[in-house]
DNA sequence: TCCCCTTTGTAACCTGGGTCACAGACTTAT
DNA sequence: ATAAGTCTGTGACCCAGGTTACAAAGGGGA
C-alpha cells in the first residue's frame, strides 16, 4: 500500500495511470509497495525470473550486460516516468531476465506485482503507453547495435559526453562500463581530448570546454 | 483487395487476425494489397517514413544496418507469421525507419495501410499479438548487442552456422553481411574450420561435418 | 567453347583497442 | 597524520580483425 502523497507523485509522473479503469487501478495500487534503494544496489540479474514491475518515482535504474571478463555495457537507463522494458518484456514473454539492473542514483520505486501489471494491460490507454515505450526502446537498441558494430570508440565517447552535459561527475571506470570498454581506453581518450583543449579533467569530474570540437569528432 | 485464397492463407499464418473485431478486419483487408517481391528487392531504407505494414505470406525480409564503408549487419529476419517490428515501431512512434529492409527470398506480402494497422491495434487480441512480438524482439536485440560487444568472431560465426542447419547454401559475403564483418574474415575462419575437418566447403555451399566440434567452439 | 561475372583463396600489412603492470595522486576514515 | 582505498596516468605489448591487392577457380550464358 502506498501513501496518498506517493500516489499523487506517481500520477504526475505517469499521467496514463489515472486514465485506466479505476477498479483495476485501485486493485493494483492497493497491493503496490514503495521501496527505496540506495545507489549501487543491484535489483535484478540475468537468468533470474521477473516477479515485479517497477514505476520510478525518483532516481534511475541502469540496465546493462556483463561479459565473462567483467566488462559491462549499458543498454539503457530507466528514469522517472519511464519503465523497465526488459521487465515488461520478460513478464509478457514469461522469460527470465537477460540483463542486469542496478540502481544508479538513490531511487524510490513503486513495485507492482506482475499479475497486477498484466491486469493493467487489459486497459487500452495503459497498453498504448507501454507500446510507445517499447517502440522507443526497440529503435534505441537498434541504434546501439549500429554504434557498437560500426563506430570507433572516440566517437562513441564524444557522443556520450555530449549527452551528459557540460559538467560531468563520473569516473573513467563508469564511462567504460557504459560503453562496454575498459578504463584505460577511456583515460587515454579523455587525455587526448584534454590535450586538444576540448575538455578539462579532474578527479571524478569532466568539464566540456569546447562543445563544437567535441561535436566535430562525431563527423570525423 | 486480396483474394479469398490469400485471405485463408493469411489467417492460417496469423491466427490472431480472424479473432479481431470483424468490422475492423473487413475494413482493413478490403484496402490491403498482395504484393510479390523477388529476392534482393529493397523494401525500405533508413530515414524513410513508414507508410505500410506488411504481413508475410511467404519468403523472408531481412532487416539490417549499413555502415558508411558499406559493411552490413543483420538485426533480424521477418518470416511468415511474424511482423516487421521496426515498421510497427516507426508507425507507432511516428518516426522514420532507422534501418534497411530487403527481401531475402522471393516473398509474398500483404501490405496494410498504416491507418488500418493502427485501427487494428484497437483490438485487444491484435495488440497482444504485437506486444509479444515486440517483447521477443527486444530480448533478441539485447542479446545481439551482447554478442557484438563481447563475443569473438569465430564463436559468432560458429553459432550462426549452427542456426542455419547442416546444409547451407550461402556465399561468404552473405555471412559477412549477417555478422557485420568483411568477406575475408569469413573466408579465413571457414578455412580454419574446414582445416580441422569441422565443415566441408564448396562454392556457395557449406556442409557441417562435425556439429559437436562446432558447438564446442561456442564454449571456447 | 569462350568470355564474363561471381566467388573464393591468400599474403602482407595496419590499427584499434584490450591486457598487464605499475606508479602516483586524491580522499576519507581512523 | 597516517593508512587504506579509490582514481588516474602511462608505457609496453599483443592480438583480433579490417584493409589492400591480387590471383585463381567455378559457372553460366552467348
Amino acid at each position: 500500500m502506498i501513501s496518498e502523497k506517493q500516489r499523487k507523485n506517481l500520477f504526475q509522473l505517469y499521467p496514463v495511470l489515472p486514465k485506466v479503469d479505476p477498479e483495476l487501478l485501485t486493485q493494483a495500487l492497493s497491493r503496490a509497495e514503495l521501496v527505496k534503494f540506495r545507489a549501487g544496489t543491484p535489483i535484478f540479474e540475468e537468468f533470474q525470473p521477473c516477479n515485479a514491475f517497477p514505476f520510478i518515482l525518483s532516481g534511475n535504474i541502469r540496465v546493462y550486460k556483463q561479459s565473462v571478463n567483467g566488462r559491462e555495457l549499458s543498454l539503457y537507463n530507466v528514469t522517472p516516468g519511464g519503465t523497465c522494458v526488459v521487465t515488461a518484456g520478460c513478464l509478457l514473454g514469461d522469460e527470465p531476465y537477460n540483463a542486469f539492473g542496478s540502481i544508479e542514483e538513490d531511487s524510490e520505486l513503486v513495485m507492482m506485482t506482475s499479475t497486477d501489471f498484466e491486469n493493467l494491460l487489459t486497459s487500452r490507454v495503459f497498453r498504448e503507453f507501454i507500446f510507445s515505450l517499447f517502440s522507443e526502446r526497440i529503435l534505441g537498441l537498434m541504434q546501439l547495435v549500429e554504434e557498437i558494430a560500426f563506430e570507433k570508440l572516440d566517437r562513441r565517447l564524444a557522443s556520450l559526453l555530449l549527452r551528459k552535459g557540460k559538467h560531468i561527475s563520473i569516473s573513467h571506470q563508469e564511462l567504460a562500463d557504459e560503453l562496454g570498454t575498459v578504463r584505460e581506453m577511456i583515460t587515454r581518450l579523455l587525455n587526448s581530448f584534454s590535450g586538444s583543449g576540448i575538455i578539462a579533467l579532474s578527479r571524478g569530474q569532466i568539464e566540456i570546454l569546447d562543445e563544437d570540437a567535441l561535436r566535430s569528432i562525431l563527423e570525423n
